[in-house]
DNA sequence: ATGAGTTGAGAAATCGATTACATTTAACGT
DNA sequence: ACGTTAAATGTAATCGATTTCTCAACTCAT
């Protein structure tokens, strides 16, 4: 017990040690201030001693919220979710939140579970991604009454606070674009969209905006493939193996779009000259490549600043504008141009 | 109180829903075989009417474990440490362990502060990358007897459980293999060291390597930089400003390599004919990049599962082997030739 | 039908930190 | 020096889940 006791001090043990009572460990850990110096320096040090660290399960037990934020990402292996999770990491600590991550997959059932397992955790609020959460989880998270700030999508379903820009309009300016560029063989190299409402935005917003200029998105123009290299390699493959092939690619995320590049130039095909090719995200290699690459810029720092302010806010029950919208823009570059003469 | 009751049911909301006691509920969440099945039923539909969930914070306060492991990573903006975290909480999921991650931006004071974050929120064990925290930050983990699992490094200094590999070592073999092709006027474009035992033992591995040759790493022919393609590019220019200039490039990861071949062809340099590029960590992109760049294959995959089995086994009380090396090998692709004649 | 043995379920103590309330100490004017 | 008031500190109840200990109920052999 002894030796327990020296492994894992508590706030009784510094209360000891320090000659003062609970209480008093407890004010000068929390508000210094209403303790008088004498006593304060001596549990300071005792804290010091001992090596003492407030136990956050007690803490949150007692104080009914545990200082903490759940974050649900598809997955953190891409630098669009790498980034947003800096950006958000960043503002909550400020405020003094700490960030859990979670990852989903790509799944809805996955989410749910996980969500339910960082509110277990004690998480006081919930980022999600996309508004296509499976019904039981949003009503098991309006019934617990919890902070929830939707992301990446917008605008969001009435009820729900959201902070995103809308990728089918946004991808829309992308078509318009290559239709100005005189293309018209148009094809779309999308993620998955089964459980991804984000890319399946994507996707309708290129059927809409080719229909308004009387044109279609043939089936053999449009391919699925995950956001990996290989995949996207290969799903190009499929794209260019049609007849007539396109002259365009639209591509669902710059990995997409990073591996069309890369393929295109393996294959012997000019990028722009025979070929244009846009991506979505503006992932920091989308300039650097050769050629670099035409995409919609999205302002990830700001926008996951924007959720954390949210977050904190709903937090603080201050009252929270339920959806804001974040500009995505074209940055046209050198993957794009005129479509080549027929 | 009511409402308040709906909103967070308790486990006595649910036993009395349920007609039982609240030993009862536990019994049936965590030991459900020991409680008769009419029992059993009630309270499960109980916990689902009411939409249940324990809290990790109480439970944690009783049973003195939380079942959840912290790990701190220099940045999660870097491929590399976005697999990582992927390997590691698939397999401590399987194990009922939940990942807290929390980032260190290649700082020992913030690491040393999320370490007692982590410890405080009631991690389990720890992992933490390189063997460079601060002294007083490992004799609080020593002191509290903390099962703790350092990575990316090998050998450790005694009394560290650790799982990686030999940086110096790894790199050497790069050095040997660009003598072997004729270069002699070989320069480094190295991350940062400060802080960074990982990024220095690489360093230090080259310069090891070239002396074992007679040769050394002259002045102009060392950069450090941090790991992004824009500061990439810089410093690989300012290498390249040498007299006379280096015929190849050892980089301190991928990374850096990309940038730097990005740079050579922005340049008109011709890789590998005039320059040759070697990289570390074989990142996805690596192979795609054309030229695709020759690297040190670390076993990402293979290397943190291990670091979740050994997380595993000591806080199963499991014996632990302490230091456990993982292969770097080097992957020859295109970035890489004989030096050009002189 | 009775008692031994077995199984199932409840009552209550416990984990560590916070805080309302009670009590002590200090400060100050007269 | 004394009382009054304000400030500082202590006492103890509380948060929710687990588990030991205890007791009740049931099974089955005699």
């Amino acid at each position: 017990m002894n030796v327990k006791d020296l492994v894992q001090p508590n706030i009784e043990d510094v209360a000891r040690a320090a000659r003062v009572s609970t209480a008093t460990v407890s004010r000068v850990l929390n508000k210094p201030d209403s303790v008088r110096e004498t006593l304060r320096t001596r549990v300071i040090e005792a804290v010091a001693r001992l090596g003492y660290v407030p136990h956050a399960g007690a803490r949150a037990l007692k104080l009914q919220r545990s200082g903490t934020v759940g974050a649900i990402f598809p997955t953190i292996d891409n630098a669009i979710f790498a980034k947003a999770i800096d950006a958000l990491q960043q503002r909550l600590a400020d405020a003094g939140l700490q960030l859990l991550i979670a990852t989903s997959g790509y799944s809805v059932d996955t989410e749910a579970q996980q969500a339910m397992n960082l509110v277990m955790r004690g998480a006081d609020a919930l980022v999600l991604c996309g508004v296509g959460q499976s019904p039981a989880l949003l009503n098991f998270l309006r019934q617990r009454d919890l902070p929830v700030v939707h992301t990446m999508t917008y605008p969001p379903p009435p009820g729900l606070i959201c902070v995103g820009f809308d990728n089918a309009r946004a991808i829309g300016q992308a078509v318009r674009y290559l239709l100005d560029l005189g293309h018209r063989r148009i094809a779309m190299l999308a993620g998955i969209t089964c459980d991804n409402d984000r890319a399946s935005a994507r996707v309708a917003g290129v059927r809409q905006a080719l229909e308004v200029a009387g044109l279609g998105l043939a089936p053999q123009y449009m391919v699925e493939r995950k956001y990996s290299l290989t995949e996207a390699r290969e799903g190009f493959r499929v794209l260019m193996s049609a007849t007539p092939g396109p002259t365009a690619i639209l591509c669902g995320n710059d990995v997409l779009a990073f591996g069309a590049v890369l393929e295109a130039k393996a294959m012997g095909i000019a990028v722009p000259h025979a070929l244009s090719i846009v991506g979505f995200d503006d992932l920091e290699m989308a300039l650097h490549l050769q050629p670099s690459i035409t995409t919609l810029h999205v302002p990830t720092k700001q926008m996951w600043q924007t959720v954390a302010d949210r977050l904190i806010a709903s937090l603080s029950n201050l009252p929270v504008q339920a959806a804001t919208e974040v500009e995505v823009e074209l940055v046209v570059r050198d993957s794009t141009g005129p479509a080549p003469p027929e």
